[in-house]
DNA sequence: TATGAATGAGGATTCATTCAT
DNA sequence: CATGAATGAATCCTCATTCAT
């Protein structure tokens, strides 16, 4: 299955993260999950913390272009915003260990001061995206903190849910309703509801 | 300010949190911040960890009360929610250090099994007035968990950006929205607008 | 013997670095040799560098107050430079293992740019003393490097011998003979040989 | 340049030691020198320890050769003597690598307790002239240790302030300088300095 | 109660050496 | 012969916890 004993290595440390937590992590655990030597972790990588963080920018390369899949900036605005919304669920709930990772990657004490803030790669477009509606008026007229916090922390919230085996996020019906409720939290009220 | 030596190990432990994060919190620098020998601590807690969960549960303590301030069920349930939404966010936008201690305690080795989901004296009864509204079709016909985030999430990633200083919560307007638009995404939309 | 703890480390330090080589150094070894925990010698000192440069810095500063011991610039060239010799001599005839430890200490991985040449504390007075030497014409009129090393290389030699058990440098005649040759093989030789 | 593998492996350790010392050496920084793999290194020789030992043995060899070269016992003693130390300068000025290697090597964990003296092979003849030269009264009465090192020390330390770039060694006026003043400390005093 | 020196198990990293290809 | 990935013992250092004073 692995082609080669970095990925090996890769993969070892998302599945030990995902069981064990990350803070449990030590070298002598991950070698014994991928089968391997101490020693040979450090031929392909300079430190435990450098596998943690090619790992997350692995997982978040692979998240946006997951999310950014079959983007067309000129369809309507909803239909954008719900078919992101829903790669990111399909994505996550498709590979809930690399969400977990993400999650517990945010606390870790790598960061502290470079990226507080997470899922930077996906946000970024987001927040272009919002103050574009805004000002063509599909939006509500609302800071764009609040408008992007509204259509996006409840599907955090619920893939948090998720992974806590506490909903089904597979169910497509409540992926819609979530999406739905998302769009219209943010979307202007004026607009022609048989249009959306 | 301090009665006692207990109170001021925990709010040392607070302030090192906030300041270090929780990872990096050792008896020693606790010690010191304290103003007190390291053995001292031991008197009054059995571990580290007891420390830790001891002032996680002092805080969820105190946040339930804020949360549940003046609660009266008796209220329309519109102005109930956005009570415990304002108290919530007034309580944590004066006490940033409880609320980013909830978070780093969230992802902290001590939990991992037992308290998976942090908030939980506050969601509980939350949960319990959501099915309420629910069968008296105040609220929409969804499930109680996405209601339950539609309510919710937005609100914890406004506490996270405010705390990063991403955003002004204590500006009411700003408030008034966040809690206007969380209510309307769960509210039932035949409900009469004038009677909220 | 021992006033303090830290006291403790340094000396046993030194105690193997002679029997067992700096190279061989390690701190399983070293808290054993001193009968303490390997936490323990993390409390006095950052690293197990640091203690290398304590006890070195330590060694440099008795030598050069045994050196200079009864030190008096307004008695004849020769005298001094003789009692200087004598001291030095003396001094690391007591303590092999000091004169020792700055062998050592000179190849370590420690240094490499800093201190390429050990004894500077001694070096750098003898330097001005030759140079004095050379404007009154007490001394050849050499380059002050070899003047000092003519000077001062023998009795290194002579120590190293010592150490290595191969001459008993505690004989006070082979130690007049010692310094008489390396005092006469710098002082200027137009000196009346009877004032010396 | 290399014939043979084995030399280019010697070569390359040399180069290294000089560059970054015997301490940093490592066979993967070694192999990478040698453009070679590390597993090479082990078809040639048994360990690193014998690398680095045949080295020194090549070194020694080398340097007996060049301190022996046109040597003829029927010549004065004085004319013996300073060719000798003359061959000595010339052959480490030109190979100041070789000088520093064997340097490093008497402090390096390898020995210890073999050959606690280096120079073994250029010492020993050494020791037997002297012998002769004192018999022969051409010597001050002195024990041979003193006269040994009266004689070469100085000559080592001159060497060790060239490779320190602390003198100018190659200047041949302040060779003779050296040779003539280590010649002179050994020197029996009442020679007819005419004829030395 | 209060102290803080001492403990030692545990974790990250290095590197000489091996061996399958 | 040549390769270089893999090995794992050895080493430095950390830190929660104990205990004699």
């Amino acid at each position: 299955m692995n082609t080669n004993t970095k990925d090996l290595i890769l993969e070892s440390t998302l599945k030990l993260v995902n069981r064990e937590g990350l803070y449990h992590l030590n070298m002598k655990k991950l070698a014994k999950e991928a089968g391997l030597a101490i020693g040979t972790a450090y031929i392909y990588f300079d430190s435990k913390e450098t596998i943690i963080n090619e790992l997350y920018q692995k997982i978040v390369r692979e998240s946006e272009v997951a999310v950014f899949k079959n983007f067309q900036s000129e369809r309507p605005l909803k239909e954008t915003a719900i078919a992101m919304m829903r790669n990111l669920v399909t994505f996550f709930v498709s590979n809930p260990d690399y969400f977990n990772f993400i999650e517990q990657y945010g606390f870790s004490p790598i960061l502290l001061k470079e990226s507080k803030e997470k899922w930077l790669g996906i946000i970024d477009p987001l927040t272009k995206l919002i103050e574009k509606g805004k000002n063509k008026s599909l939006l509500k007229n609302l800071p764009t903190v609040l408008l992007l916090n509204l259509a996006h922390s409840p599907i955090i919230g619920m893939l948090k849910a998720f992974i806590n085996n506490q909903v089904d996020l597979t169910d497509e019906w409540l992926q819609d309703q979530l999406f739905e409720a998302c769009w219209k939290s943010i979307a202007s009220e004026n607009i022609d509801p048989k249009k959306g």
